[in-house]
DNA sequence: TAACAAGACCCCGAG
DNA sequence: GGTCTTGTTA
């Protein structure tokens, strides 16, 4: 053993580290060096002996897999490292299901249908159902059927389980476990799995081949998994499967986190693993090393508001930083343009306090929703400030992209309906929808996929007659000649050659306008891509059929892993989600309204649920823990939204109120704008107006829905009551928020003088602005 | 059958 | 505001 662990990590950290005789759960704070632990503890197994092939460490994405692996590497030497299997829980188990596959059922070509392709097929199954598209949206039987996998329930068990069937039937959508079954089906036949089924069919797997089971089981002697607090019900079923042999598990996780629960994440997990593992010992690390102890505090202060919690305590010890700053416009044009002016003055400030290579990469506006970006890529655009957008419709998604794919993809596996569809008649081949209706009809009678019928047209589907069924017997034979190649050519030579000989290259070389010209970049870009693929695994893998590789690794990809890894100089604009793993030195959370963080997505009324409210509350802890140097808060008075009423979408503009997860940070560690308490009562007579709390004895009644978990409510404040809270004036110290008569509410900025008669303070109202005041006189009482 | 235009619908978050 | 769907014409 060479590495001194001692050195380089802290006390719990290295508990965690060096502890290897049986289950952990490692619960670790935003910024404790979580990472650092998972890094240094798989290091620390390779060292003590264990071969890394026999360790497995699931982590969120791959770009985190890809800089664990690196850096573990720089430990132990590649040599060891690179038999490490590391990866998200996706990319791992499409890697088990391609070496098991025949056992469920499958080959190991399988495409991975992305949420597009099973989307589109459910619509396509919804319609030849029959089903009244009102009642079966297509994105509420997506869920559904998603909800059921993720809860280990199959098309088969889904028909026999009388809870889900009333309850679909008491919905008005009692045909959907029809739909589930058609849709499995379907798939079977296109030999394709969506992303729930590479979970279930795992736990399928393990659970009907027990020897399949034992192998793995065998295999990874020690399992590592990162952000714990994200898995959902069958990832910690399958995690506990795979660990019952060797007891060698180890999970790192913060419940303060957990952002997922839309797909299932059961922040629970976190405590369940203890139950399941009784005799898991637990390790906290609480020091961070990332943020200032404004942001730590301020951070703390937020999440104190969530009743269901692991006990813990974040402390920094870094500096104690400036005060976070919470900025307010009129309307969210000027929010970017406002936001944008303060990323022109920290770059200008650092380039002149310091030589600063990169100032933009430091910097990062996070958001709730894709749809925020917008204005911020405009404002971004107008000032040539270079970003990049992660996430949102991303390269992978756009259509000539998909197109190309969507040939690769068939050239691998032929079943393959959706990628079928997609090209059948593109480029324009005049095989139109009458044609391509005869042929899936055929196949869907017959049970078979389309590409088979196609191969067999004279004998199966005499239908199709003359110059129509001689194009379809053309297209079969060139996606079987692209097939044939697969194996003397190389991902790159192959999609080259397909893109040229499908006509692709000719459809898209045509006119020069605009949008023609960023197709052909885009399909140029996608040609890099593989390239890159393919002479980064040219020495790793020699194993035939790179393509088949190519695809499988991109339906995987996460919004970080896309343009990971270069060193380009860039302000990043992405979703708190998205930003989940990542730290920027300067980070702006922006649309910090009600309705937008937390964002209220029940349709009508605007009350939150407690439950959804606390995980709004995680996520901007999430977006604020992110940030190192500085954050900025950014709210607007109005805001355009879209409204859903009566099935009608428009979009008004309306008046917003701030986030109360604002107030929830702690006034103490925010520099608030003098408007901030102004804007509660924007258009809304219910809401409370600062400026009469010093004039009025009341308060206006809280009736606002979505005003009912704002700030905790203020007493009304009678004259006797405010005799009797004055504050001794030595009580009266920094940070302090306090109440004056006639200046209303403040902030103690610091406190000057150590005797009574003296004693002096300097105090920013929010309407008054700053004020010394002599405590003596003042009169101050304190609140909270 | 293809090309184009108008209209419908959509949106929270993501592998 | 963008994408997908439907309707119209040659």
């Amino acid at each position: 053993m060479s590495t001194d662990y001692k050195q380089l990590l802290n006390q719990p950290q290295y508990e965690a580290v060096t502890y290897n005789d049986g289950p952990s759960l490692i619960v670790a704070g935003a910024g404790s060096g979580k990472t650092r632990v998972l890094t240094y503890k798989i290091s620390y197994l390779i060292e003590s002996g264990f071969p890394a092939s026999s360790i497995l460490a699931l982590t969120f994405t791959n770009k985190a897999a890809r800089e664990m692996k690196e850096r573990i590497a720089k430990v132990v030497g590649e040599k060891f490292s690179r038999y490490l299997w590391m990866g998200t829980f996706h990319s791992i188990f499409s890697r088990i299901l391609r070496a098991e596959a025949e056992k469920i059922g499958f080959t190991r070509d399988f495409t991975i249908y992305d949420a597009a392709d099973s989307k589109g097929l459910i619509r396509d199954i919804i319609k030849e159902m029959e089903l009244d598209e009102k009642k079966y949206k297509v994105k509420d039987v997506v869920n559904r059927i998603s909800y059921a996998k993720n809860n280990i329930i199959t098309a088969e068990m889904y028909e026999n389980n009388s809870d889900y069937r009333s309850d679909d039937c008491n919905r008005g959508v009692a045909r959907i476990f029809e739909v589930y079954k058609n849709y499995s089906e379907r798939c079977r036949i296109s030999n394709a799995m969506d992303f729930d089924d590479l979970l279930m069919y795992v736990f399928l797997l393990f659970k009907e081949h027990p020897e399949v089971l034992e192998y793995y089981q065998q295999r990874f002697e020690h399992i590592l998994v990162d952000e714990y607090q994200d898995t959902n019900v069958l990832q910690h079923r399958i995690v506990t499967m795979l660990a019952q042999k060797y007891q060698h598990i180890s999970v790192v996780g913060d419940d303060a986190q957990s952002i997922y629960s839309f797909r299932g994440a059961e922040i629970d997990n976190m405590l369940k693993f203890q139950r399941t593992f009784p005799t898991c010992k637990l390790f906290k690390l609480e020091q961070n090393y990332r943020s200032t102890q404004t942001i730590v505090n301020a951070a703390n202060s937020l999440i104190s508001n969530n009743n269901h919690q692991i006990p813990k305590t974040l402390f920094s010890n870094l500096e104690l930083g400036d005060k976070i700053t919470v900025h307010c416009e009129d309307n969210e044009y000027l929010e970017a343009l406002s936001v944008v002016e303060q990323i022109k003055r920290i770059v200008r400030r650092n380039r002149e306090r310091f030589i600063d290579l990169c100032p933009y990469s430091k910097i990062a506006i996070l958001y709730r929703k894709n749809s925020q970006s917008r204005l911020y890529e405009e404002r971004l655009r107008k000032e040539s400030i270079p970003f990049k957008i992660f996430g949102g419709v991303s390269f992978y998604q756009r259509k000539e992209i998909k197109d190309a794919l969507a040939y690769m993809r068939l050239v691998i596996n032929s079943e393959d309906e959706e990628a079928f569809k997609r090209i059948i008649n593109y480029p324009a081949r005049k095989i139109g929808a009458v044609t391509q209706k005869k042929i899936l009809d055929v196949a869907h009678r017959n049970r078979v996929s389309p590409m088979y019928i196609i191969n067999h047209i004279d004998t199966l589907c005499v239908e199709i007659k003359g110059s129509a069924a001689q194009k379809i017997v053309d297209f079969g034979n060139m996606i079987s000649e692209f097939t044939s190649l697969c194996q003397e050519m190389d991902a790159f030579e192959l999609s080259n050659y397909i893109l040229e000989r499908s006509g692709i290259y000719a459809d898209i070389a045509g006119n020069d306008d605009e949008e023609n010209k960023e197709r052909r970049e885009n399909i140029e870009e996608l040609q890099n891509e593989i390239k890159a693929f393919c002479e980064k695994t040219e020495n790793i893998e020699s194993e035939s059929c790179s393509l088949r590789n190519f695809l499988s690794e991109v339906s995987l990809l996460t919004d970080q892993d896309v343009n990971a890894g270069d060193s380009e100089d860039y302000v990043s604009l992405m979703t708190i989600h998205a930003a989940k793993g990542l730290e920027f030195p300067y980070v702006f959370i922006v649309g910090m309204n009600e309705e937008v963080l937390p964002c209220c997505n029940s349709q009508t009324a605007k009350i939150y649920n407690p439950k959804e409210l606390e995980e709004e509350r995680r996520l901007c802890y999430v977006a604020l823990t992110r940030a190192q140097q500085a954050c900025y808060l950014v709210y607007s008075n109005r805001r355009r939204t879209f409204v859903d009423s009566n099935g009608k979408s428009c979009s008004e503009e309306s008046d917003t109120a701030p986030s109360c997860f604002i107030e929830e940070m702690g006034t103490q560690f925010l520099k608030l704008p003098n408007s901030y308490f102004k804007s509660f009562n924007r258009n809304n007579s219910t809401m409370f107006d600062f400026r009469q709390l010093s004039k009025k004895d009341n308060f206006p009644p809280r009736e606002h829905a979505s005003n009912i978990h704002r700030l905790k409510p203020i007493a009304a404040v009678t004259s006797q009551q405010t005799l009797n809270n004055i504050a001794d004036a030595s009580k009266i110290q920094a940070g302090i928020k306090v109440r004056h008569a006639n200046f209303g509410e403040g902030v103690v900025l610091s406190v000057e003088g150590t005797d009574a008669s003296s004693r002096k303070a300097v105090i920013r109202f929010q309407t008054a602005g700053e004020r010394t005041l002599l405590l003596k006189y003042a009169k101050l009482e304190i609140i909270q």
